[in-house]
DNA sequence: CCAATATTTAAGAAAATGTCAAGATAAATT
DNA sequence: AATTTATCTTGACATTTTCTTAAATATTGG
């Protein structure tokens, strides 16, 4: 027999996996965690939210702090804004950001034992 | 002038830069952050986690919850026991796995409103 | 209009994910 | 005890995603 592999009835605890399926986390709800992990998934994003938590930061001071590219912090940035983790405030020629997000800030605060 | 671009003195604040810098995070604890993040930000990764939260389940009940392959679910398990957040306890045939690092399973908790 | 700052786009490099096949181990069967 | 079967792990590969860099494009203020 060579179908799709799938555990037989002798290895599968059906108990345990009726009681499971009852209660499946909403794909929604899956997309939505995975996508914030992601995006506090890189050193970069961790840096800028460090500093973030810290202070309302302009774009040039972050680029200093995170030693890295306008470009690049800018791009991050973007990433953040998109999840609504930050947010930012024009001001003359220059952009104000700060976390806008306090489940976020809340989160970074205890991981990073602040 | 054609070097490469940095922040003048006019833009960058200097109090605040001079403040922040004191305090660095280090960069060891960036990559850690960064390295846990990462590894939670997947979607078959936070299934697997959020039945691990309710249950110690075997390769082959995962697969099945999940409604992956036991290969890919194989991978996922050894990348969450890498970083210490799953372990396995090896019974007969099978390997049952169970949330091993509570700092963990704290967080999804919360994350998950569970 | 010019200079400074910020964002976006495009392209290339690096990393992660799933699939398939092979290997390992423990139990069951002969 | 040798063979087969069930469960799980591992390695290699292809695909996709993500990150970074560089260049082009706003936008703002003077």
């Amino acid at each position: 027999m060579e179908e799709q592999w799938q555990c037989d009835e002798f290895c599968v605890h059906n108990h345990v996996l009726d009681r499971l399926q009852k209660t499946p986390l909403p794909e929604e709800k899956i997309q939505q965690t995975a996508e914030l992990f992601k995006v506090l998934g890189d050193n970069t994003r961790i840096k800028v939210l460090y500093y973030l938590l810290q202070d309302e930061l302009c774009v040039c001071d972050l680029t200093v702090l995170v030693g890295s590219t306008q470009s690049a912090v800018s791009h991050q940035l973007r990433v953040l804004r998109n999840l609504r983790i930050v947010q930012g405030r024009k001001e003359g020629k220059q952009v104000f950001y700060s976390i806008c997000n306090e489940n976020v800030r809340q989160l970074l605060r205890e991981i990073l034992a602040i």
